[in-house]
DNA sequence: CGCGACGTTGATTTGCCTCAACGATTGTGG
DNA sequence: CCACAATCGTTGAGGCAAATCAACGTCGCG
């Protein structure tokens, strides 16, 4: 199975002893996703924290009008989850989603319950893990409240430089909150200086 | 020392012991804070996680053209912090200020590594402090990115109820990401209904 | 092949901002 | 304790950023 990828990216935390890596190895299960392949679906409980091994995924929301709006994209070495469904354990409100074939691992909430019991490391690594994932949304908060669509648009694209070719245009736009004819001519003004 | 809120509140998550209700105690400075007196100045490393016991405090950044934007208000029993400056050590572009007198405790990083380091728990707690944060804050970002001013207007004031009257409706401007005259706008229509 | 996603363009509308002005508080220094 | 400044909430005129709606060409995929 192919666990290798999440035990090294824990190695960018506190890495993982033999036992640590032994017991979260024979917890997470691998999945292979097809393109457009859905992971949770709104109405569901979000049951698993997902570690994208391969290719890519998208956190998002549907309105009223039927309009997506992307919070997250995952790509390798990221975690994907409803967290707030999943602790609670309620119905989400939102879908997440396989935009490219993808490999993952998931785990779900009574393995993790185990090794947040057993091995301390674990509370921190994740504390560690989602205090940077919090100091990114506030940085995205601050831009959706006080920056232009161009600028937003801008920095989505200096921010994630490799991931923003994988994506079609259409994706971005839902992310940064714009509607995709307005991206197409933010890009057409900015090509042509 | 006013510390006995801050034990009261770690009672809703895993409680404290002695021992670790000692320490914490023990590391935490209390500070009263006038109006408008300011915890952090951007360009400075932000030291210290405050905990509010009294009062409220609001966490912004400033952009070119000196408007004020607001990433989170904080008031009794709710913590405030640049999480980003304090954990890499580098300068904040944001402030924290007292926008009422305010009672606070504040911890300073080799205070709170030192409970890191020697009572889990306090990893634990401070995980699942900021996985509601996360949360609520992803629900923000979607607001953000999917909802009219009057919608993200009227939903700041069911979410903060008791929060909103305590705020002049500039503040909460700053905060839905609108000019303070285009609110008043919303509040005139809202209540022509 | 044919359908559906994608990117683009243009015309029109609308949500929200800008700027200016005004009364009502609030607070603060002399 | 008064006078003056600063903050706050509001209104209105005008302008701009972004949405809406419709149409069209391209492409990849089933």
């Amino acid at each position: 199975m192919l666990v290798q990828p999440l035990l090294t990216y824990f190695d960018s935390y506190l890495a993982l002893n033999e036992e640590e890596s032994a017991q979260l190895s024979s917890r997470v299960v691998e999945r292979r996703l097809k393109r457009r392949q859905l992971v949770l679906q709104q109405g569901d409980v979000c049951r698993h924290y997902t570690f994208v091994v391969a290719g890519c995924l998208k956190l998002y929301g549907v309105d009223k009008k039927g309009t997506e709006h992307i919070l997250q994209f995952a790509a390798e070495s990221d975690w994907i989850s409803d967290i707030g469904s999943f602790h609670a354990e309620q119905a989400s409100q939102l879908y997440i989603e396989a935009i490219e074939p993808a490999v993952v691992l998931q785990l779900e909430k009574p393995d993790l319950i185990y090794l947040y019991r057993h091995y301390a490391k674990f509370d921190r690594n994740f504390r560690v893990i989602i205090e940077n994932k919090f100091v990114a949304l506030q940085q995205r908060v601050l831009q959706n409240i006080s920056s232009t669509a161009e600028e937003r648009y801008h920095s989505f694209l200096s921010q994630y430089p490799d991931l923003a070719p994988r994506l079609p245009n259409t994706q971005i736009a839902a992310y940064i909150g714009i509607t995709p004819e307005f991206l197409s001519k933010i890009r057409k003004d900015s090509a042509a200086r």
